[in-house]
DNA sequence: CAGAATCCGGTCAGATACTG
DNA sequence: CAGTATCTGACCGGATTCTG
């Protein structure tokens, strides 16, 4: 990301994958949930709903299925009584590291600026 | 980030700098503002309006405030006639480098993998 | 346990027009 | 140029209840 002199038409270039990558993760609670998914193993509607403090069972459900749709996570069906499902990241949904570690580091570093201010 | 055997209470505490840092960027145009102020070295509104495809005049004009509030983003009045205004991203605001790379890494991956399936 | 269904208020955000 | 002002529909998302 070289800069000076540059026009809005190269800038909505290099925007783009940008924009691509908030599409998907977009809202309040979808980052949250990977982030568990790659806490644990797998896990548990409940566990997942305890885990992400504040989360309904109807949004948990709705960014669950926007999720699996994307292919970042993915939904076992357990043949129990009753039925056990299962929650996992899929390796698509891992290549998200990054992004989460960068969030938790700026987070972190945040924190601390804050909390020297205070 | 380790795996297995971890409880909902040890989870919430990974969990929150990376709430605290969505609470900042949340939304569908202060990360691409930001981007663009990484861009260009200074940034008129105009030219930040044209940059940010879609944005209107009053949600620059909002998100901005709340960047600004953060210390993400610096406004300049230079007094000219009419007044110049300078938008510049801040070294605070710079710090959040890694996320943007983060996620416009992503996003290139992403499209490679969309368009390498259809 | 793992959700679906319903209700409902709030705010987000787009379109448009206007101002110093 | 750098924003404000107003209006409005959409939808986000919370609370609650219900089901197999």
């Amino acid at each position: 990301m070289e800069k000076r002199y540059k026009t809005p038409k190269e800038c909505l270039g290099k925007l783009m994958p940008v924009r691509d990558t908030l599409d998907i993760f977009q809202g309040k609670w979808k980052i949250q949930i990977i982030s568990v998914l790659m806490y644990y193993d797998e896990c548990s509607f409940k566990l997942l709903k305890e885990s992400v403090k504040g989360i309904t069972s109807k949004m948990l459900s709705k960014e669950l299925k926007e999720l699996e749709v994307n292919q970042l996570v993915e939904r076992e069906v357990i043949d129990t009584r009753p039925v056990t499902i299962r929650y996992r990241i899929t390796p698509y949904g891992e290549s998200s590291r990054d992004i989460i570690i960068a969030l938790y580091n700026w987070g972190v570093e945040h924190r601390k600026k804050i909390i020297g201010k205070k």
